[in-house]
DNA sequence: AGGTTATCTTGATATACATCAATTTTTAAG
DNA sequence: CTTAAAAATTGATGTATATCAAGATAACCT
């Protein structure tokens, strides 16, 4: 049983062995292949995704285009469309393995049920959602504040091992910036 | 009695009128002067303010004195350094009225407990977050996206009450240009 | 291993936008 | 109303960083 779940759950809500196992029960344990692709736009977004190991990328193609990478999602991350997901909109995102990864992956409806019957779970989904809020709002804060060189620094800082795991180039494009521009910025380090 | 807080409450979740009762008692009133400070780095959060009437901004000064806005607040938007209020830091932000104008206070302590009491207060903040939580991801998408002329006509269409009543040089910083550029945008349209 | 594709680097050029400085317009205050 | 302060405009200049182009490494596949 997820003994990795279980202490990602335990870290934010004292959950009773009973309640990990109903959430446990609900999920679904997916193998995927690196450039595996879980969601494109255009999908209903039904699911949304806990990682197990590897890593994962969602992103935005523009009119012209241009890829945009949102986020990142590595062990013990969530990942979806989000916005899909909580509005029931059709996707706008792609979300795509950057390595083999092995997800679980949690059904919308299912879990609107446990809420009710489990409000904890309630409080769980608040305090992550209230989390990944806070560390947005730190993104646009950085972007408003920083040119590029500070941005990848503090990008080095704030996810060591992203940076180890993650092509430049997708880091470079996570910033909103050039590859050529992180390769100088590398260099003069 | 608040009939646009309850509206803003019905909105998400139906509560009865017990609840409503309930969350209306823990609220204090506030009449505050434009340019008055609710919130400046270092101090302690334990509120987060309900905007009745008036325009507020949260925003962040950087070691070189340089101002950036986070977050502006009109009528039935809440505010607050949400990352000290959410994890018990000190402030990092300044909050301040653009207006003279009237908020709602709710404290934090009587928030946790009325989580315990009435778990549909839970479901209705985890609603609010993630609404916020998809609105950064739009403007992070935003960002990365479009140079300053399409952030502002996003801006426009997203905000067109807000880019009426605040002062242009703040509509600028908030999406990350000079209000000089701001100004060349807007006698370019 | 050997070849093919993906990624990274480096230099030259272009450009969006910031910054600086001065003026005009608008708003506020006595 | 008058004057001062705040906000917006306009032009001239500078700079960070994108883009384009080509070559060098590194990773991957059969």
């Amino acid at each position: 049983m997820y003994l990795q779940l279980q202490n990602h759950l335990l870290k934010d809500v004292d959950f009773n062995p009973d309640e990990i196992q109903a959430f446990t029960n609900l999920l679904s344990h997916l193998k995927l292949n690196k450039k595996a692709v879980l969601i494109q736009p255009g999908n209903t977004v039904t699911k949304e995704y806990y990682v197990l190991k590897g890593c994962l990328k969602a992103y935005y193609i523009d009119e012209a285009g241009q890829e945009h990478i949102i986020q990142f999602a590595i062990e013990d991350w969530w990942i979806s469309d989000f916005e899909a997901f909580f509005n029931a909109k059709p996707a706008q995102l792609y979300v795509e393995c950057l390595e083999d990864s092995e997800v679980l992956s949690l059904d919308k409806l299912d879990l609107e049920q446990l809420y009710q019957t489990m409000p904890k779970f309630e409080r769980f989904f608040r305090l992550k959602v209230t989390k990944a809020f806070v560390g947005l709002r730190n993104r646009v804060l950085s972007g408003l504040q920083n040119d590029n060189k500070a941005r990848y620094e503090e990008f080095c800082e704030q996810y060591p091992d992203l940076e180890k795991r993650i092509p430049n180039y997708n880091v470079a494009n996570y910033l909103g910036m050039s590859p050529e521009s992180l390769s100088r910025i590398r260099n003069s380090i």
